[in-house]
RNA sequence: GGCUCCGUAGUUCAACUGGAUAGAAUACCUGACUACGGAUCAGGAGGUUGAGGGUUCGAAUCCUUCCGGAGUCACCA
């Protein structure tokens, strides 16, 4: 960044003064300035503490000498007031407008020159037996926007997913099809792939429930049951544990089932044909999903490439000693030491697992692209596998392993729990983005501001404010928590919400429409009220807040700035005439500062992938 | 049980990573401009930050012991 900013002008300027003044070197970094409280006159605040028994002496006494040091050395400040070990130093109008200037004449404000660094974010990660749910959303969002928040700081941003395409849960779509569909197809059926291919996975299911359930009447289900049950365990409860050894054991769709995945592993090729067109429809089905979302992926990796990968890497490193290898063949890595435990990276039988596949992915990865950053958005129930995966990653002496970072996020509930699909409680997201979209619409109808626009500019406003609503609410919470999301209210549009934001955005953009293309002129003599100095205070925060929100891996705080900057504005709005202002200069002045306000709200909001609609 | 995460107004969330009197929204009550767009704004009420102890100038934040909730501890992914 060329120019810093005002804060680190401040942050300067303190180290300077305490070099000065005492001849003690303080990192610039570490002086902590916080905006200033409303209760106390100033713009921004030093705290004191800090320094103080470095250098052996009061907190009124640094303050005094800190707060000549200050007006003395810098045109900008024109007051400094101490209040209790906190230094309030308040800034000329000047170095406000000239604040104002510097935004105004970057078009990408806030955005950083690029770093010659890659970032590799993955996410959404789904399998091919099923459509996208909400889970899928918060996941999509918040990988979307961390890639979006690395490019603006400077990063080259490769987006990815891994697409599981294979295994038993595949197998058991194609399964159901092939059994029952009679040659239906997404077209004959007038279903979208994915939703389509679910069908035939619940179906699945329902077809291995009826054969469980008629085998639990034989004699030996009942024999087993008198044997192995648990003291006081009901029929169900006992049947309802033993489903999976059920359908590895007995079932004999099951059986022909995992027949099936073998055929494929071997190569058959009229499975393999069957396994390309049910995937294909799924596909076709997911573009049009994440197309509605806005996300685009730079590079997709199948599951079915990669499965087998990790296999070398393993036993290149047993033979170094980093791993163990039992009796059976399968060999273990062990993480005591550290205070984890031991894991398995290959079966007695040599073939991969999970973890296997992830090391060899992130091999095939660093080949690809040599990111610095790889950042995986996964749920928290996996925070245990990421912190194996990374140590074990590190112990292979991967040149790339200090740069893997596990993005982990709390799981979207029902208001009656978790989302089950046994249970039908799965909400579809394509489902989802349809009803909030019509919400969004049934709102603007209601207030009638758009009846006079073409009924497709008015649905592409509707969809804008539908999924900046969604969008804003699943993403504003701070990734690290869980979301109790009630797909039954409506979604909010008043408040901490999209449509809030979006509708600052959309007075000022009512303002310049009125204003006629050509109005540009220099504000002159004038001197600037609180809610003004507020509103710049806030802009000249966003370079801070796009780091703080890279930093964590964190969009929510982005979000938060966001609205921080939209509530500022209305209340600006609803207290300062702007076309009919009290005087040119007046005018001239807030013209040019809700400008910049708009961009620096459509820039923020790009970065959470919120559109801002022009009108609403 | 071991480990990890979470616990803040009735509810949903913040709190610049240890800084001033813990802030917003929502719901509730009271108000505002004959409209630069009311999807707005102002005000009121609402808190022992799960509980106790500790660290220090200063703790929602760090340490510790409890309490409550979630997740995870597979030759599953």
């Amino acid at each position: 960044m060329k120019n810093k900013g005002i804060i680190a002008e401040i942050q300067v300027l303190i180290a300077n003064g305490i070099s000065n003044i005492y001849g003690n070197e303080i990192n610039p970094d570490s002086v902590v300035i916080n905006q200033t409280k409303k209760e106390f006159e100033g713009d921004y605040t030093v705290v004191l503490f800090p320094f103080v028994k470095q250098l052996r002496t009061s907190p009124m006494d640094l303050g005094d000498k800190l707060s000549e040091y200050l007006k003395s050395e810098s045109s900008k400040i024109i007051g400094v007031s101490l209040v209790s070990g906190f230094l309030n130093v308040q800034l000329s109008d000047q170095a406000w407008k000239d604040q104002l200037s510097l935004i105004s004449n970057q078009e990408n404000y806030g955005e950083r020159v690029g770093n010659g660094k890659t970032f590799m974010v993955e996410f959404s990660s789904p399998n091919t037996n099923k459509p996208l749910h909400l889970g899928h959303i918060r996941n999509i969002l918040l990988g979307d926007s961390c890639g979006k928040i690395y490019k603006v700081m400077g990063y080259k941003v490769i987006v990815t997913q891994v697409i599981n395409d294979r295994g038993i849960a595949v197998c058991k779509s194609m399964y159901a099809w092939s059994k029952l569909s009679d040659g239906e197809t997404p077209d004959s059926a007038n279903l979208k792939g994915d939703h389509f291919v679910g069908k035939y996975y619940v179906k699945y299911n329902q077809l291995l429930e009826q054969e469980y359930q008629s085998w639990q009447k034989t004699d030996t289900a009942k024999n087993l049951y008198k044997e192995k049950a648990k003291e006081g365990q009901s029929v169900e409860d006992y049947f309802k544990s033993y489903k999976n050894q059920y359908f590895n054991e007995f079932s004999k769709i099951g059986a022909e089932t995992k027949e099936m995945l073998l055929k494929w592993e071997s190569g058959d090729s009229e499975t393999v044909a069957l396994w390309q067109k049910l995937n294909s429809w799924v596909y076709e089905g997911f573009d049009v999903t994440y197309k509605n979302l806005g996300v685009e992926f730079t590079k997709n990796y199948y599951e079915s490439d990669t499965y087998k990968l990790g296999r070398s890497a393993v036993e290149e490193h047993l033979e170094k000693g980093l791993f163990e290898r039992r009796e059976d063949g399968s060999i273990w890595v062990n993480l005591e030491d550290i205070g984890m435990d031991k894991k398995i990276l290959l079966r007695s039988d040599g073939t991969s697992l999970y973890i296997t596949q992830d090391i060899g992915t992130a091999n095939v990865r660093y080949e690809d692209f040599h990111p610095d950053k790889m950042v995986y958005v996964v749920g928290d129930e996996q925070d245990y596998h990421f912190k194996v995966l990374f140590e074990i990653l590190k112990r292979m002496g991967k040149p790339y392993a200090d740069g893997m970072y596990h993005l982990s996020y709390g799981m979207v509930d029902l208001p009656t729990g978790k989302m089950k699909s046994r249970e039908g409680t799965i909400v579809d997201a394509d489902d989802l983005l349809v009803e909030v979209i019509k919400e969004a619409a049934d709102a603007a109808k209601e207030v009638g501001s758009l009846d006079d626009l073409p009924i497709g500019e008015q649905e592409e406003i509707f969809r804008k404010i539908g999924m900046g609503a969604l969008k804003y609410q699943l993403i504003r919470i701070n990734p690290r928590k869980r979301i109790t999301f009630d797909p039954a209210a409506s979604i909010d549009m008043q408040g901490v919400t999209g449509p809030y934001i979006q509708n600052a955005y959309v007075r000022i953009q009512s303002i310049l429409r009125r204003l006629g293309e050509g109005y540009n002129q220099n504000e002159g003599e004038y001197t600037l009220f609180e809610d003004e100095k507020e509103l710049l205070i806030l802009m000249n925060h966003y370079p801070y807040t796009i780091k703080e929100a890279a930093d964590n891996y964190d969009p929510s705080i982005v979000a938060t700035f966001s609205y921080n900057l939209a509530k500022a504005f209305h209340r600006f709005y609803q207290e300062r005439s702007l076309l009919n202002a009290e005087s040119e200069e007046a005018k001239n002045f807030r013209i040019k500062l809700i400008r910049e306000v708009a961009k620096v709200l459509k820039l923020s909001m790009a970065l959470l992938g919120i559109e801002m609609p022009n009108r609403m």
